[in-house]
DNA sequence: TCATTGTTGATACTTGGTCTCATTTAGAGG
DNA sequence: CCTCTAAATGAGACCAAGTATCAACAATGA
């Protein structure tokens, strides 16, 4: 079993207790769905998923891929960020709060924190304002994709 | 002439000289656009916008409109953000480096800014990651509509 | 096995936004 | 004031991301 098939098992796992979690019934059209997202190495696009899901069963209809995928962010396990070009979902394993920052390249993403996580809030109330949920986007160069630009030998700043 | 007539003609202003800097024409249907959008108290949905422009001169495409937006966008005098049912646009005419609020209930939006706007960029790099760019969305309540919220003679925390 | 109720897929619709293309027009130069 | 040209326009088709509706179907508990 490979690195990504591990990850792939646990993802669907969890996905799999979300259902549980909240009395939902296990269909043949959602476990086709959540293998596919669980199968995702990154993030992924409504159509990409829509289309890998027909391409395993073309009797699936895009309604019920969008109410699953709403069911996961409900749940928390999937995100969804609006980047330049088009929406994209992350699968979001983490429990503890964090944020997200996606490859512009590659589309992979990983999760960070912050140091002092209030300190939005605290800013917000500084205007007055009672703060309800903000949104953090972060769209970056991963690692991979930075040494591949960067191929090896050349050093990082020639100057 | 009421303050709302004062920021109006700054926006105007503001975005008339936009157009120059980029060596744009002065058309009527910019003009209408603009002026709409001046007229905006508060954040507006795009359906918001071209219907309002549409009751000025209903000859006006929907091109049009979503073609300015973009041109503002790029100007900085505008900014989109994608607001649980459905996205917004706010004028924005602070030059330094801000973020926004936006009322949930009445949609007027606040700007505000961080004590330390790099802590993110800092985080980023710690996974390794080169940021590119990040959009920071806070959604919350504006004091007035807190106020309204709580009417006045009943203490904020009754316990 | 059966009844209940959640789930599904088809389909139509909405919103946000882009593309194309023929027509119009702003504004520079004479 | 006229003329020319590139920029801008509006109509309309098109696309992506969703949502609403509804009749048919199927997962589970009894």
């Amino acid at each position: 079993m490979t690195e990504g098939q591990i990850g792939e098992s646990v993802a669907l796992r969890l996905m799999e207790r979300a259902l549980d979690a909240q009395g939902l019934r296990h269909t043949l059209p959602r476990r086709t769905i959540l293998e596919v997202v669980a199968g995702m190495g990154h993030s992924f696009t409504p159509t990409e998923l829509t289309e890998q899901v027909a391409r395993r069963d073309p009797h699936i209809g895009r309604a019920s891929v969008f109410r699953l995928l709403q069911l996961l962010r409900g749940a928390g396990l999937v995100e969804r960020l609006h980047s330049p070009d088009g929406e994209l979902y992350t699968l979001c394993l983490a429990t503890e709060h964090h944020h997200h920052v996606t490859c512009t390249v590659c589309g992979r993403t990983a999760t960070f924190s912050l140091e002092d996580d209030d300190a939005v809030g605290r800013a917000v109330e500084r205007v007055g304002y009672r703060m309800d949920h903000h949104v953090l986007q972060v769209f970056g160069v991963c690692p991979a994709c930075l040494q591949r630009e960067r191929p090896p030998g050349r050093p990082e700043a020639p100057q």
